[in-house]
DNA sequence: CTTTGTGTATTGATTCTATAATACACATAT
DNA sequence: ATATGTGTATTATAGAATCAATACACAAAG
């Protein structure tokens, strides 16, 4: 369920926190839903039950999941506005076209790119 | 000339980093010309030197910049190919494709939403 | 040679990240 | 009641990452 790389500079709970936002805002994972347990999860990606129980503090302080003792931790019924599949869009997009200018391209350049990255995707499916 | 943001979870120096590489690829910086000194950038973003002399050090490591004692940094006169832009472009798009699709989106909205922020860009200047 | 401009080696303090081993609080099914 | 399933608080440890302060080495201009 989960992409983790504890390669990355970015940390592991982050990554882990960054990827349950975007599976809600997507709808991956629907309110209510339950989420896979910690030592679940911790078997699988052999690391640390209570770096998973971080991220998962973390996201239910973010009103993006909800806890109930001895229960399976589950998907926020009312999430919060910021995490809106549209905010979390926006967010990468601002990001990526920042880095196009910097790296030079103009905006017809930049959709160019982005056509050909996913006519690429396709070849390998 | 950089833009950084010591809030975010990326650390200061990597945020040079990144900037300098995608300034380098898009001939912002030319090879040879002179990066901005560690004292003026740190004055300039209230940080401390060393950190700037830290992202520099990496930098030069990489094959980026050339360093002569007492004179400024230069950019080097022939950056390594991992660096083009259309390396670092596709790094950056293959991010932001797999974003999308965790966020649920066709390729037809992704490409929608870029527009529709480019154009958004657009209307603020 | 002195001044002013480079970048940086060194050291230290602090914080972050991840791990580990327990022990606990609660729910559910048997 | 018991066994098994949740998540979590606690404490401890280890290592890495981050940033800061000082002192130094070199270059160029006066």
């Amino acid at each position: 369920m989960f992409i983790l790389n504890p390669a990355l500079p970015t940390p592991i709970y982050r990554q882990i926190q960054d990827q349950v936002r975007r599976l809600i805002a997507g709808g991956q994972l629907l309110p209510g839903g339950a989420l896979p347990s910690v030592r679940e999860l911790a078997e699988i990606h052999a690391i640390n039950p209570m770096t998973i129980s971080k991220a998962y503090s973390l996201l239910e302080a973010e009103g993006l999941l909800a806890r109930q003792r001895g229960k399976p931790m589950t998907v926020a019924e009312h999430p919060p506005p910021h995490i809106l599949a549209s905010h979390q869009l926006q967010t990468i997009l601002r990001d990526t076209i920042a880095a196009a200018r910097q790296l030079g391209l103009s905006d017809a350049e930049l959709i160019a790119a982005l056509h050909a990255e996913l006519n690429q995707d396709k070849d390998h499916e």
